[in-house]
DNA sequence: TTGATATCATTTGCATACGAATGAATTTGC
DNA sequence: GCAAATTCATTCGTATGCAAATGATATCAA
């Protein structure tokens, strides 16, 4: 038998009659995925109050590219965990701004090979200490320790 | 030395996976955004396996609305995290589906208020079950104890 | 009362994000 | 060595997500 929608009254009402509170009411903002989608949200606000000009996704893929150097567009998809049709259109647009650039495998003629411009190396290098103040402050609400506790937890979830 | 300033976060995460703690690279999978980032894709994809019709924002204004009942469109918007913009488009769609019913507010002419419908409410109350399923699945690399400290973390970030 | 502000909703433009379909090139299996 | 399966990249369609501009309405304040 459906249960109607519980109004704050129902709870009121339940609690003066001595019942549990709500044991089987649905709270959205108890959900797991409700909470991760505002959190990541906080997150890209608080990166683009410090990056202005380049996107998360952007500075993972010019991030990625800093660290290992020039690769196939499908494997830095992979590295920084885009599928093959969004890591083009994030690739298209370092290439429009000259970040990065194009050329196709010797070998397997399948490939597109990326790396960066000489542009996109010094902008990652500038772009890196900001990063680092980034993640500080989308972490300032937690103690050090909690901190260390979530990224770990985090990790085990991603 | 002229090196660059290092979180403690970012050492301590490594420590934790048994990595050489890198003094001076970047390491784009330390950063929390980034591993919010995929946590939130992995959630997304959980749901989408159990819940193939709808989205997670569009069960979450559904749900919201099957919570608190009849309101209007932006304030439902805050009340799910969403701007204007991308809460009208989660609306139009969902009264395209039948469910939700859109009316004009009697006094301030300015507000479009949104409810379910009979079948909006029938489908919430089908889906709610499903959704304890995949916070469940979601969660199920941590042990109780520690999905319960990393909600708890995760709600002071969000 | 009226002029300035604020709020609600819409629209446009841009940027992820992903499923599905397609075509080209490569690798596998027999 | 060749057909089948796989991989790489592209394209299309759909759905968030947000900034900025706009128009309509409501509220505030002098």
């Amino acid at each position: 038998m459906g249960r109607p929608a519980m109004s704050g009254e129902d709870n009121l009402l339940r609690l003066v009659e001595g019942e549990e509170p709500d044991e089987n009411g649905y709270h959205l903002q108890d959900q797991v995925g409700f909470i991760l989608r505002k959190a990541h949200q906080r997150h890209v606000a608080i990166f683009a109050s410090h990056i202005a000009d380049l996107t998360p996704p952007q500075f993972a893929a010019l991030a990625k590219l800093y660290d290992i150097g020039e690769t196939s567009q499908n494997q830095l998809g992979a590295l920084i965990a885009m599928d093959a049709a969004t890591v083009k259109g994030v690739i298209d647009r370092l290439k429009a701004r000259g970040l990065v650039e194009l050329s196709k495998h010797e070998v397997d003629k399948r490939r597109l090979l990326v790396n960066l411009t000489a542009e996109g190396r010094e902008a990652i290098e500038r772009l890196i200490p900001l990063a680092r103040t980034i993640t500080e402050e989308t972490l300032a609400p937690l103690t050090a320790k909690e901190a260390a506790t979530f990224l770990r937890l985090l990790a085990k979830l991603a």
